[in-house]
DNA sequence: ATGACAGAGTGCCTCTGA
């Protein structure tokens, strides 16, 4: 069971990339982040003709999370985080796929640091980790899967200093990312590739792809459940390279079953 | 220290992202 998290910065504009990758590549689910586009905007047609049912919270301009399936329709449980009812950002979805509870997660950039956008990045962080426990007491199998906006490591980074003063790699955000892990979660890539160098999303300015200047901030944290179930995690490069890509290259995990 | 890309809506500039 191939599960990815894929970045695809507006679904509209990505749709043609995003076709191309279910049907080379197959995935039985596909978590969507930074759809861009309201509920009524999403391509659910073309998806559907491509062989995947879906469930999406979307939001005009900004944001918007997505999940699909290969041959079935993802089962709602949950859209949006508790704590803040005033809170419009559509950054959160769960459903039930195949005996496997999935979670895409558009997690808040937070620049600049110090301001008001990452005190919201470090509370969702927090509301994130409320639903994980609720989550982890149901002693089931459950991907968190999503742009997390966090570089865990230094070593998730091709340059330290460079993002030193970005919200991607404050002391704070990687505290609340560690709190969470601390729970009980795996980090999947982290597994496959414990010493790092391993990036998801490089920047379209600066040549970043070029120079390979990218980091590690896609992420999909597993349940012991369904840890005990990982055979292999990886990232889909190439797709960063094609035409019109996203910045973000497709993140997976493979489990059995 | 600065700017560079890209997508979408407020649309040919502005806002947001990472």
């Amino acid at each position: 069971m191939k599960i990815v998290s894929y970045n695809v910065n507006g679904i509209k504009a990505r749709l043609p990339r995003l076709i191309e990758y279910l049907t080379e590549q197959q995935p039985d689910v596909v978590c969507l982040q930074e759809l861009k586009s309201a509920d009524e905007g999403f391509p659910e047609a073309d998806i559907r003709a491509a062989g995947y049912g879906a469930v999406w919270h979307g939001q005009k301009g900004f944001n918007g999370v997505a999940i699909l399936a290969k041959g079935a329709d993802p089962v709602e449980r949950k859209r949006g985080l508790d704590g803040e009812p005033e809170d419009e950002h559509s950054r959160y979805i769960e459903a039930e796929v195949n005996g496997v509870t999935i979670a895409s997660i558009y997690l808040p950039n937070g620049n600049p640091v110090p301001g008001p956008k990452f005190d919201y990045k470090l509370r969702w962080i927090d509301r994130l980790s409320r639903q994980a426990l609720t989550l982890l007491a149901e002693e089931r199998p459950v991907v968190l899967a999503g742009d997390y906006n966090v570089i865990p490591n230094d070593d998730d980074t091709f340059s330290v200093r460079a993002m030193a003063s970005d919200a991607l790699m404050q002391p704070e955000s990687r505290q609340g990312y560690r709190a969470l892990l601390a729970q009980g979660w795996t980090d999947a890539l982290r597994t496959r590739f414990p010493t790092g160098g391993v990036w998801t999303f490089w920047d379209y300015q600066a040549g970043a792809w070029q120079r390979d200047a990218g980091f590690r901030i896609d992420h999909l944290l597993l349940s012991p459940q369904a840890a005990d179930r990982l055979i292999s995690a990886g990232v889909d490069k190439e797709y960063r390279g094609r035409e019109k890509a996203s910045d973000h290259a497709p993140t997976w995990v493979r489990l059995r079953g």
